[in-house]
DNA sequence: TATGAATGAGATTTCATTCAT
DNA sequence: TATGAATGAAATCTCATTCAT
C-alpha cells in the first residue's frame, strides 16, 4: 500500500518496458537541456526519472548507451522535420536544398550538443548492437530523403556528411561557452563572434552545388 | 649516474621549469597517441614522466590544464607550419589559401584530435587565465596570418572559422572510429568513408572565394 | 558461498547500517590497540574491515569522526560499567566512591588512550551533529550515575571531571612510552615510575572528601 | 647585493647557529599562540621566519623536534619561574607550595597547551637524544626545586607528577574548545565549565598533603 | 524487476620530508 | 649553509558500475 507511491510499478510486459525506457529517456533530456554531459551523473538522471540508480542499467547498460539513445531519438525527430519539410514545398534546386537543411536545424539546438558528444564521449562503450542500430537508422533516413530530393544516395550521403561537419564544428565555435570570455576581460574579441545559422548557411550554399555537379562528371 | 634515473634534475629557474613542463607535455602527449583521454590517467602521465604524481600538479593544476596546454603547443606548431608555408611560395588567390591550408593540416592528426577534445572535456576545470592564453594565442597567430595573406583580420577569422568547423566537424566523420563497424557487419556501408583532406579541400574551395568576396562588399 | 568472502552482505535497513558501522568500528578498534594514530590509515582501517575505502567514507565522513565514534563505544562501555559497579554494591561513602571509580577504569585502557585523542587531534573535522551526539551522551550518563550515587548532578559532574581530568593526565604520565629511555640510558631514573592506579586512587580519595564537603556548604 | 635583503646570512660559526635555531623557534612560536598544531605546518614556519622549508630541517630534524625543543624553552621558562616564586617568599607548609605552584602556572598557556602535544604527538618522532635532554631538563630543575622546598626529591617528583597530570587533564577540561558547543545548542550545558585553577588548587590541596605526609611513614 | 549498498578507479589536495644544486 | 623542487603517503571525494537481496 504504502509501496505504491514510493515504488514505480513494475514493468512487466515488453510495453511496459518500452514506457519505462522512455521514462529514462526523457529524464536525461530534462537534464540534458541545462547540464553539460560531464556534469550530468546517472544519479541524477535516477532521482529524475524516480528510479534506483540501479534500475537505470537494467534499461541502459552504460551512461554512453543512455546518451546514444537520446541521440538517436533527436537525430529521428530531426530526419522526420527535414522530411516534413521537403513534403511541403518543392525543393530541386542547391538553393532550396540548402535552405530546407538550415531551417530544418534550428528547433534543434539539443541535437547539435548531443552531436559534439557522439564524436568523444560516445565513442566508448558502446555495444556493437547500439552502434549497428545507430547506423542503420541513418542509413534508413539518408536513403528516403535521398528519394524525395531525387538525386543519388552518394549525393544526398555527402550533403548530409557535410552538413553534419558544419554542425559538429560551427556548433562548437558559436555556441559553445568553451574557453569563455571572463567577465571582466579588457581583450575583447574584435570580431563579432560568427552566427551559427548564417555561417553554416554560407558555407552548404557553396559546397552543395559543387557536390550536385560532381555526380554528372 | 644511477642517481640520474631515480630523481629528476630539478627544475630551478623559470627555463627549466618550462622545461619541466614541456617533459610533462611530452608524456602526456606520447600516451595521448594511443589512449584516449578518458583512459588516459595521472598517474599513467606521471609514470611516463618519471615523475611523482604530486608533482604533476605542481604543474598543472587539473587533467584539463595539461591538455589544455597539449592543445595549445600543437596549435602554435600547426599556426607555424601555417606561416611558414605561406613564406615559401606567394600565396595569394583563394584557391592558393586553401592548398596551403589543407596540406598544413596533414601532419596534425593529434592536433586534430585534441580539438574535439576541446570542445567537449576541457570546458570544464579551466582557470580563466588558462583560457585567456588560449585565447591570445589563437588571436596572435591570427592576426600574422591575416597580416601575411594582406587580407583583413575580419576576413582571416572567418576563413579559419570555417577551417576550425571543416576539421573539426570532418575528423569525426572520417577518421574516428565512432560507432565503428564490427567486423563482421553485414551491412557494409555502401558508400565511401569520405576522406577528411578532400572534403576539407572541397568544402574549403568552396567557401573562401564567398568570404573573399564579401569583403569588397 | 565462495562469494561470502568476496562481498560484504550489504546493509539494508538501519539495523544492518548501525550493525556495519559497528563491523568498521570494531576493525579500527583492533588496529588502534597496537597502532598509534597517525600510522593508523583509513586504507588499514578498509582492509581490516574487509570493505572498499570508499565504503568507509559511506559510513563515516572523516577519520577523526570514525575515531569520536570509537571514543563513544567506549566511553558508553565504561559509563555502563561504572553504573553496574554502583548496582552491584552500596557507594555512599567518598572512599567507595573513589574505590568503584578506579576499579572500574582498569579494564579499559583503550578508553584512556581514546581520551588523549580527544583533547588533540579529534578536535578537528567533526560535524557539529557528532559534537552534540557526544555531549549528550555523556550529560546523559551523569545524569543517570548522578542520581544512583543520589549526589547532586554538579558535584557528580565535578567529581567525574577531577576523574577525566586525572586519567588524562595519568595516563600519559605513567603508560605511555613518550620521552621514552633509550635501552643503553646511563641516566636510569631514580624515582619509580608512577603508577596510574596507585596514583588517580591517591588523588581522588583527596579530592572527593572535598568535593562533597563544599555541597552542603 | 639583492641577495642581502632576501637571503638570511649564512650562519656559519655556532654562534649564529645558535641564533637561527632561536629564530626559528621564535617563528613557531608566534604562530603556535594562535594555531592548533595540526593546522600549523612547516611552510607557514619557514615563511614566518623567512627561511625555506628545507633550511629548517637543518636546524630541526622533524616537526616533533621543533616542538620539543618549544616545549623545553617554555617548561625551562616555567621553572625558573617556580623557583624565582620560592626565593621570594618562605614556601613551607602544603598550602603554600600549593599557592605557589598554582600561581606560577597562571602566565604559561601556551606551556599547558605544549604538554598535551607532549602526551600524544610529540611522542613520535623524536630523537633519544632530544628524548634523553627534555628529561635531564626536567630532572635538574626538579632536584633543585626539591632542594629550595627542603622536600626530598622523591616527594616533589610526585608533588610534580600530580600538578602534571592535573595540569594536563585540567587544561582539557576547561580551555579546550574541543567538541564545543554550537552557537545556537538548545542545551546548554547546565553547570559552569570548571576554571581550571579552581579546580587544579583544589585538587592539588587535597593531594600535596597526603603526599607530604606519606613521606614520613 | 527494483533497489541502493558496495566497489574501485581515478582526481585532487595537503604536507612532512628529502635532496640536487 | 640555504634553497625550493620533488617525493610519496594518505585523506578525501566523485562516479560509473556491479550485485546481493
Amino acid at each position: 500500500m504504502a509501496t505504491e507511491s514510493s515504488r514505480p510499478i513494475r514493468a512487466r510486459n515488453p510495453e511496459e518496458k518500452q514506457q519505462r525506457r522512455s521514462e529514462i529517456l526523457k529524464a536525461a533530456e530534462r537534464l540534458w537541456e541545462n547540464t553539460p554531459y560531464s556534469e550530468l551523473s546517472m544519479n541524477q538522471v535516477a532521482r529524475e526519472a524516480k528510479l534506483a540508480k540501479g534500475t537505470l542499467y537494467l534499461y541502459y547498460d552504460t551512461k554512453e548507451e543512455l546518451f546514444l539513445s537520446l541521440l538517436n531519438e533527436h537525430l529521428q525527430a530531426w530526419f522526420t522535420d527535414v522530411q516534413d519539410l521537403i513534403k511541403a514545398q518543392p525543393v530541386t534546386s542547391a538553393a532550396q536544398i540548402t535552405d530546407v537543411l538550415v531551417a530544418s536545424l534550428r528547433p534543434h539546438l539539443s541535437l547539435r550538443r548531443l552531436i559534439l558528444l557522439l564524436s568523444t564521449v560516445l565513442e566508448r562503450n558502446i555495444k556493437p548492437d547500439s552502434s549497428t542500430e545507430f547506423r542503420r537508422l541513418v542509413r534508413r533516413n539518408l536513403h528516403d530523403i535521398s528519394q524525395q530530393l531525387d538525386l543519388p544516395p552518394e549525393v544526398t550521403f555527402r550533403i548530409l556528411s557535410h552538413l553534419y561537419a558544419l554542425v559538429l564544428g560551427w556548433h562548437e565555435a558559436s555556441e559553445a561557452k568553451s574557453i569563455s570570455y571572463p567577465a571582466n576581460d579588457q581583450e575583447k574579441p574584435k570580431y563579432e563572434r560568427p552566427d551559427f545559422e548564417t555561417e553554416i548557411a554560407l558555407a552548404l550554399r557553396a559546397i552543395v552545388p559543387v557536390l550536385m555537379a560532381e555526380q554528372t562528371s
